[in-house]
RNA sequence: CCAGAGGUGGCGGAGUGGCCAAUCGCAGCAGACUGUAAAUCUGCCGGGUUUUCCCUGCGGAGGUUCGAAUCCUCCCCUCUGGA
């Protein structure tokens, strides 16, 4: 069966139907891909999961080496055992760390320099500045790898190309990302060139490592072991980087492409620039996936330049918070608030989940305030219905070229 | 009735002569969150519509002092032992 299948091609834009096959089950896509990067999809048991219809989701090499490690990992017959993950997997390569880890330091010189100075733009100027300085948890960013600091235990963690792959192979999940570098927003044009440039490195890298292991293995389309291998398009907001990237990284015998560095601070407006910029360089035989990305209006927009496949930490992130996705109150409602304490209305009524079937808002409240864990659950539960409901509707409309 | 401890903002609880409209925590209110160091973080939180400004204010009433939540006197109330 072949790895991915587009099924319709929207006439109205690059909007797509398709599937994605693995070893553990098929994607129908565009799909959301829900982020469970510890190996645990925050608060719900793989029945639940199963339940709300998830598809595909993702987990993160850089915290599964940090914790449990990936030789237990590999030892427990892979994370799709050992979590009970009966899905289809994608596994991030670390290489977001680079920028989410640094960033931690990076706030801190923003909040003094805040202090210090008045100026915006200098304000501005200065963070470019700051990229790549030493910080506590990203040693060293260099053309070979990066070196971190675990979160745990304060040892030395080295991420280079063909690690990353090597752990994301003993993780096992069935797409992987290429270890790669993700740009900080606003980032000098040079830098993001650098930066780009040794992502690029790194693919090739990422490649010729899983050849390498597929020697003597015959795996069909893939490298290895029915592991897929997306690259990552970089280039931050320079439209002319991002085209380059593209046009890289789709020459590149991977089964899939990514589109990364986006949603790192920079607007809206100025995603879907970057995005829209390289739509038209995507293969139009492998499957797109968007790197952190999962708003409504980001993904019924994005769906229209071809992308598949789309991770977002934001319902279940949110969910934690309290706010509870919906297609009627402005998209959002916070159950904090007051106003729910005596509400005996159903979460959502468009919603029609097991959540808003049986529990009220004034229930969801009371767990909130009390911060019983159920509440955490049953807004993860509710918000990833959601998510999985929208994905339907977006298919079915691209189906009838609606999209 | 005797002895001891104590009464501080919605609650808990610091402060024990000026830097106190009063630390801090909780609750409340508002905001943020897009490849998860996030069940987290930020701001407000006596009143006056912003304020480096004014009012009220640490059980009550007096008093000492340039100045009192903080010291003194009396009163009210609570708690813990004893009768």
């Amino acid at each position: 069966m072949a790895f991915f299948k587009k099924k319709y091609q929207s006439k109205k834009s690059r909007a797509r139907l398709g599937e994605i096959n693995t070893a553990h089950g098929q994607v129908k896509t565009p799909a959301f891909v829900p982020v469970a990067t510890k190996g645990t999809l925050k608060t719900l048991t793989p029945k639940q999961i199963k339940e709300i219809g998830v598809q595909l989701s993702f987990v993160n090499t850089y915290h599964l080496v940090v914790s449990p490690g990936v030789d237990v990992i590999e030892k427990a017959g892979g994370i799709h055992k050992m979590a009970d993950f009966n899905w289809p997997l994608m596994s991030d390569s670390g290489g977001f760390q680079v920028f989410s880890l640094a960033r931690q330091n990076f706030k801190s010189q923003i909040t003094n320099i805040k202090k210090n100075l008045n100026n915006k733009n200098q304000d501005n100027q200065r963070r470019a500045d700051i990229r790549g300085e030493e910080s506590p948890l990203v040693k060293k960013i260099s053309e070979d790898g990066v070196k971190f600091r675990s979160l745990y235990d304060g040892r030395l963690i080295e991420f280079t190309p063909e690690k990353s792959m090597e752990y994301q192979m003993k993780i096992g999940a069935d797409l992987n990302m290429a270890f790669d570098e993700c740009t900080y927003y606003p980032a000098t044009y040079e830098y993001t060139e650098k930066a780009m440039e040794r992502t690029h490195n790194w693919l090739v890298r990422c490649v010729n490592y899983k050849r390498a292991q597929a020697i003597g293995k015959k795996q069909g389309y893939s490298f290895f072991n029915k592991q897929y291998l997306y690259g990552i398009i970089q280039g931050g907001t320079y439209t002319d980087l991002r085209k380059k990237s593209a046009e890289f990284v789709a020459s590149q015998p991977v089964d899939g492409v990514a589109i990364g560095g986006v949603s790192v601070g920079e607007t809206k407006k100025e995603m879907r620039k970057q995005v829209g910029a390289v739509a038209g360089l995507l293969p139009d035989d492998r499957p797109v996936h968007l790197l952190g990305v999962g708003q409504f209006d980001d993904i019924i927009d994005l769906v229209k330049c071809g992308i598949d496949t789309f991770d977002c930490v934001e319902p279940t992130r949110l969910a934690r918070m309290g706010i509870l996705l919906s297609f009627s109150d402005s998209n959002k409602i916070d159950i904090n608030k007051g106003i729910y304490k005596n509400n005996l209305e159903v979460v959502d009524k468009s919603c029609g989940c097991w959540v808003c079937q049986t529990f009220t808002k004034a229930y969801l409240h009371h767990l909130f305030k009390q911060k019983e864990i159920l509440g955490y659950t049953l807004a993860t539960y509710h918000n990833l219905s959601v998510m999985e409901k929208f994905m339907g509707h977006i298919r079915e409309m691209i189906g009838k070229d609606l999209i």
